[in-house]
DNA sequence: AAGTGGTCTAGACCACGCA
DNA sequence: GCGTGGTCTAGACCACTTC
């Protein structure tokens, strides 16, 4: 026994045969580096792996213990849009469907928490070998957005944000609806279809960026091992 | 500078500041010890971090450098539906619908990866506070579950598989879909209205484990921080 | 072959959170 | 307080990859 990677599967095996129950309390690091014949930064790397995984909760003081109601965490991937299109061999294609400047309806206020006043309206429709892939509305912060505009129509939004602004967090949220009419109408499908939606809103340290409301196209799947 | 947290932002800082421009190989650990004056594990330990999040890619020998193409990876968690449904404060339910032995149809065998014969289906419904939450349709391996089978009345397939069979991997994937019949009247939507579905596919370390399609009333939305 | 990141060790100090 | 996990160090060896 020598590796954290061996020592990891070693505990998981224990909390799966429920020699270690759910629940239950697990002997601290210096007591296990002992039985395994490691350091104690081996035991820790291993277990600071699992916790992170949602199998371990760990406290100072406290002691590591077997989660009670294990919540599996998964990591998912969030590539910008060309890529994965190419990643899927087809040919991507952007078309700029307007840019203009306006104050964003209240809930777009309402997500990203202040009110900038006008903002930076751009709609895209990216396209997968010349079919509608992804419907983008996006409201950018003016004063990230350099005079004169860049072409948004040759380098979308987000790999020109990628590239030119830093920040910090944001959050990201998935959903299911029912496709808008001129969404629908740039994907080409049936308005009212159900569409796979996803909704970024990011930060600076200190002032909102941009909120952005992607509508896949119908049979869009985002998926990632457990 | 002396934490592993300092010397992560203080190398985001320069990403983001395009001291160290995109796709750039930058200074080897070794170097960055002896700059920031720290031991290089601590500059390890930040460095990998960065990796983890997509912002960096490492290679042995070749060094590391600043990703290209930065794919944000977010961390979701997966929990059990009950404690989902707590946890918005209202009131968890449990209905079984029907539970039979029978085979799986052709798509569910091929997500599995092999043909298993009869398998167990379950179909469930879960409540939040009396109303439709989740519709739950579930194949189950016949050689997981005892004779006689659970009441997974009481107890939900998801939670009953998490205390007593252990397992090893499996994938995830989230999608947007209109209600069919029976799932739509089980949520007490209209048919056809979108919906999210989660698919999910458990495989222990040589067999299949179970495969489930969970929809969720409209309106749901899986969100996690960046 | 040589250079880079990945890991391990033995020891140490510290921060947090219980009692 | 005091026990636990979180982190840091200095040094070492190893694995992988490119040259």
């Amino acid at each position: 026994m020598a590796g954290w990677e061996e020592i990891r599967a070693e505990v998981l095996a224990r909390i799966r045969s429920r020699a270690w129950p759910l629940g239950a309390l697990i002997p601290g690091e210096a007591a296990l580096a002992q039985e395994f014949g490691v350091a104690r930064a081996t035991v820790n790397r291993a277990l600071s792996e699992l916790a992170r995984a949602g199998v371990l909760e760990r406290k100072r003081k406290a002691g590591t213990r077997v989660a009670a109601l294990p919540v599996r965490k998964a990591t998912l991937d969030i590539p910008v849009i060309r890529a994965e299109v190419e990643a899927r061999g087809e040919v991507y294609g952007l078309r700029l469907l307007r840019l203009e400047i306006g104050r964003p309806p209240v809930p777009v206020v309402a997500r990203l928490g202040q009110d900038l006043g006008e903002m930076v309206h751009v709609q895209t429709l990216h396209l997968a070998s010349g079919r509608g892939f992804v419907v983008e509305d996006r409201w950018l912060n003016r004063s990230v957005v350099p005079d004169p505009i860049p072409d948004f129509g040759a380098v979308s939004v987000n790999e020109w944000l990628v590239a030119h602004v830093s920040y910090a967090s944001g959050d990201i949220s998935f959903s299911a609806d029912a496709a808008d009419g001129w969404e629908a109408e740039a994907l080409g499908v049936a308005a009212g279809a159900a569409v796979f939606v996803t909704e970024r809103c990011t930060w600076a340290p200190e002032h909102p960026i941009t909120w952005v409301r992607l509508v896949h196209a119908p049979g869009y799947r985002l998926s990632t091992l457990l």
